[in-house]
RNA sequence: GGCGCCGUGGCCAAGUGGUAAGGCGGAGGACUGCAAAUCCUCUAUCCCCGGUUCGAAUCCGGGCGGCGCCUCCA
């Protein structure tokens, strides 16, 4: 089944179609890392991790590029004021950020370039820009990129390029949007710059690049001249992508980017995440508050990235709930015995026509709501078959464990509620120990007993079940 | 003020012309010593009004309401 994708660029859902057939190369703007990455960022990264997945469960050969901007205005002025370089001053972050990933089970990617590292490729591509007359020295010392010189200026965004102001300088990295005017691609070193040793030589003094440029040289040097996708945030698509593609296809002569996919900002307790009202919150902290990694990113993976999403507590708490029921199913179906005198089911209908399910959803522009719906559905049906057959035959439990951990390659829901529930050989003898000494009261029917280690298990999130074959226990979260 | 998006059950959320996915929660039942897990049953006519159509949550018009971007942000 062919990938459909709303991009950004034609304002259509259309079918992905790499340059090179069966290869898919992706470059994603990441984080600037001046401090902590908050949930909203995370939306657009684990969205950035689905689309990873699910290419290379397509079997696409993927390669996946995230940058991480360490240069620019803020990181800058945190590095100042920290009393440390840039490179110092963000390494942290840097870390802290992929850190943050791990635990949410974002799939690390092939390259996660940094500005600093890319100096002398931005110096030759803006060079190129100057000699082809795309760019220009202003009066000020700094390079200009100048709009009026690339014709489909405004085209991603869809702006009139006439009702703006061109000719304009802009020497700041933080934008103003609907408001395009030349952008800097080299800034003269400020004292600040020198301070946080964020200044380089160049043909045209003292300086460091302009954010925009950034994403174009790591990309192109990276990727090469075409991207099949490129993705980010809705803020983006003004002006960092449209400037990235001017500068891009002004260097280049060729197309940037096939596909642009962009993810909407979320809300954050039915209110706009931001630092000037303060209610920003971190992967971190959310930890701290008790809630596990996985009903994290199954809340976030819960509406289709280019619709609202409400971050809530009460939503995250669902969320506990829905994936402690794919743990128990998956824990049914790794324990489920089999046999040949098994009744016959129709197990395998039901995974077939479930992976079918999940990847139309998935290939819909990643409709994760429906493909979520897919998996629970089939949690439902082998549930129902797995209670009306005494025994079911081996190769039906392996199909459903196939499936089951097929969808799971995507969405890593099982992948990271078993990672954050991992125990350690004492407790696990401890827990048997006390299970023992349960089924021993219980044996002589000495419920009081046997319902108070239920109690002291249960007080640390040890939950156990009685069932046919025994009592069997878990962690949760 | 300009541009854009959205309004589906108690909550979250799919569905863009053919008679409402899924998750969470709730009620009842089966199972259990009691639970837990699981299963079964029940729990919405899609903000309002008008229009187009054989037929609309889905298209058009008008209201009302919420939100985003235009300012730092993914």
């Amino acid at each position: 089944m062919p990938l459909k994708v709303y991009n950004t660029a034609t304002r259509s859902l259309d079918l992905f179609v790499p340059l090179e057939e069966g290869r898919a190369k992706v470059y994603a703007c990441g984080p600037t890392i001046y401090d902590h990455a908050h949930i909203g960022n995370f939306r657009a990264f684990l969205f950035y991790d689905l689309v990873h997945r699910y290419l290379e469960w397509k079997g696409y050969e993927v390669r996946f590029v995230m940058n991480l901007t360490d240069v620019d205005d803020k990181t800058i002025k945190g590095a100042v004021a920290a009393g440390s370089s840039v490179g110092e001053f963000t390494r942290q972050f840097g870390d802290l950020f992929l850190a943050d990933c791990a635990t949410l089970g974002i799939v690390p990617v092939d390259r996660y370039p940094r500005a600093t590292d890319y100096i002398g490729p931005m110096i030759d591509f803006i060079g190129r820009l100057i000699e082809s007359g795309h760019a220009y020295q202003a009066d000020d010392g700094a390079v200009y990129y100048s709009i009026a010189s690339f014709e489909r200026y405004g085209k991603l965004k869809g702006i009139d390029l006439d009702s703006l102001k061109v000719g304009a300088r802009v020497s700041h990295d933080e934008y103003e949007k609907e408001d395009a005017r030349d952008f800097a691609l080299w800034k003269v070193a400020s004292e600040e710059d020198e301070v946080a040793s964020a200044a380089w030589d160049s043909p045209w003094g003292r300086g460091r690049p302009g954010w925009h440029l950034e994403c174009s040289v790591m990309s192109v040097t990276e990727l090469g001249d075409t991207l099949d996708m490129h993705l980010g945030g809705e803020d983006l698509v003004f002006p960092h992508h449209e400037n990235e593609i001017a500068q891009s296809e002004a260097a280049t002569g060729k197309p940037f980017s096939r596909n642009w996919l962009h993810v909407k900002h979320l809300q954050l307790e039915g209110r706009k995440m931001s630092k000037s009202l303060g209610n920003f919150i971190t992967v971190r902290e959310l930890l701290e508050e008790g809630f596990g990694p996985a009903s994290i990113r199954h809340q976030l993976l819960g509406a289709h990235y280019r619709s609202e999403l409400n971050f809530t507590r009460e939503g995250l708490n669902a969320s506990k709930s829905a994936v402690q029921r794919l743990v128990d199913f998956d824990d049914r179906v790794r324990a489920l015995p089999t046999g040949q005198a098994a009744t016959a089911t129709d197990l395998q209908t039901i995974s077939e026509t479930a992976l079918d399910a999940f990847a139309a959803a998935m290939d819909d522009d990643f409709n994760t709501s429906d493909a979520l719906a897919a998996l629970f559905m089939f949690v439902s049906r082998a549930n129902a078959a797995f209670d009306a057959a005494d025994v079911v035959l081996e190769s039906d439990r392996n199909a459903v464990r196939e499936v089951l951990g097929s969808m799971d390659r995507v969405l890593g829901l099982l992948e990271v509620a078993r990672a954050s529930r991992a125990v350690d050989d004492d407790l696990a003898l401890w827990v048997d120990l006390k299970i023992q000494e349960r089924a021993d009261a219980r044996a002589r029917r000495d419920f009081a007993a046997a319902d108070g280690i239920r109690d002291e298990l249960s007080a640390r999130n040890i939950v156990l079940e009685d069932g046919a074959g025994g009592t069997r226990w878990k962690v949760v979260d």
